[in-house]
DNA sequence: GCCAACGTTGGC
DNA sequence: GCCAACGTTGGC
């Protein structure tokens, strides 16, 4: 059931092992985002990342880090099968398959920013100032983003406003 | 590659 | 339930 408002997230992936260049060249230009294990960014997943919500996505350990595209989700959270399968590094063999611990969602590549926006210039506008990834020690995946400060991302980036 | 900042684990 | 040890993240 999709709300009536669409909410925002930024997604952190490391671009050497998936970047948003990888995910455009996917098929159906999707992916599972699987192996988060992280307690708060699998509440996100299971509990309120939903279908049609906006995703930032973000290359961290990149030189620069920053925001190089932009995704949405397009399946709301649903076990991740990685935590099950023992050939996985991601495999928890202490998650019981009647009681599932790890969630994913599946997002699907929308437009690149046609330019990129790095951390460096997050942290310099004063109207992001209270943005999650700009702030000391935030190691969290999964990030809510306000409607504001979605929009002032796609400013940055000179995508159109939508 | 370094290492600060966090999160998790497990002995007690 | 405390907290030291350990593992991971991610900017630099």
């Amino acid at each position: 059931m999709a709300r009536s408002k669409r909410r925002y997230w930024l997604f952190k992936s490391e671009p050497e092992a998936f970047s948003f260049d990888d995910l455009r060249a996917a098929k159906r230009r999707r992916t599972t985002w699987d192996g988060v294990r992280n307690y708060q960014a699998r509440n996100l997943l299971r509990d309120d990342v939903e279908r049609g919500d906006g995703v930032l996505y973000y290359h961290s350990r990149a030189n620069p880090p920053g925001v190089v595209g932009l995704a949405e989700v397009v399946k709301a959270g649903y076990p991740d099968p990685t935590q099950f399968d023992p050939q996985d590094a991601h495999h928890d063999p202490k998650s019981d398959p009647d009681d599932p611990r790890w969630f994913m969602v599946d997002i699907e590549a929308r437009r690149a920013l046609p330019s990129f926006v790095p951390l460096d210039e997050l942290k310099a506008n004063r109207k992001l100032a209270r943005m999650l990834v700009v702030q000391r020690g935030q190691r969290l995946s999964i990030q809510p983003v306000t409607e504001a400060e979605w929009h002032e991302v796609l400013r940055m980036g000179g995508a159109p406003a939508r």
